[in-house]
DNA sequence: TGAGCGGCTCCTTATATATCAGCTTCGG
DNA sequence: CCGAAGCTGATATATAAGGAGCCGCTCA
């Protein structure tokens, strides 16, 4: 078990979306809303931005009822803001009921630290050219994607590592715990 | 030959990671 | 006035979304 706090995966940021299957009109919504939360610019961006607070997730609401939460880094978070949101269409009489059983995480961007300096070369070749892309003249990341597709790792020379493209802690988790096995087996 | 349509790419947002270029600012 | 230091914005990754623009193809 020290094995798993030692080298856990931490969300940084989630992607999730949802739809309301109701058409709305951006312009009033935003209006009615205030600048404070709402910003909307459709020669710039056909979406609306909901922002509750600085720091905090930004919602992006579409012409169609769809929309999208980023940047929460928990699961709870990003359920808390989308029920916020929600809340409000319902107290605005845009939607009949705050909820929405459409909603899913579509990407758990996490860190890993392997606590280790790597030689990503060396790293390239070992884990299989065809699976790796390393050109350190335009990314200093090694681009790895492990045959499960599961998620995509970019790892770092100081051993640091970004799991992203899974929809799930667990599968980025079980991703980095892969890679990190493969990892093994190459140092020994 | 031109209209129309489908498919594709880019834009925008968040976020970690690291490395470069280019720019500003500051001190001696 | 020049070097150093610091900061910014690019580079790349995934993902949803709607719209603009572009390219190629088909059909009249």
């Amino acid at each position: 078990m020290s094995d798993s706090s030692k080298f856990g995966v931490q969300i940084v940021n989630l992607v999730g979306s949802g739809s309301l299957d109701v058409e709305m009109d951006l312009e009033y919504l935003a209006r009615d809303i205030g600048e404070s939360i709402a910003s909307y610019d459709p020669n710039k961006y056909p979406g609306m931005y909901l922002r509750f607070s600085e720091d905090k997730p930004l919602i992006t609401v579409y012409r169609t009822g769809k929309y999208i939460v980023v940047g929460a880094n928990s699961l709870e978070e990003a359920h808390a803001f989308r029920d916020r949101f929600l809340g409000l269409l319902s107290e605005m009489r845009v939607i009949d009921e705050a909820k929405d059983e459409s909603f899913r995480i579509q990407n758990c961007v996490c860190t890993g630290n392997l606590k280790e300096n790597l030689s990503l070369n060396a790293l390239a070749i070992e884990l299989g050219l065809e699976k790796t892309e390393y050109e350190p003249e335009q990314f200093p990341g090694l681009i790895y994607r492990p045959d499960t597709g599961e998620a995509v790792l970019l790892v770092f020379a100081t051993g640091k590592v970004v799991i992203t493209g899974s929809n799930t802690i667990e599968s980025a988790q079980s991703a980095f715990d892969a890679f990190r096995e493969q990892l093994d087996t190459f140092l020994n």
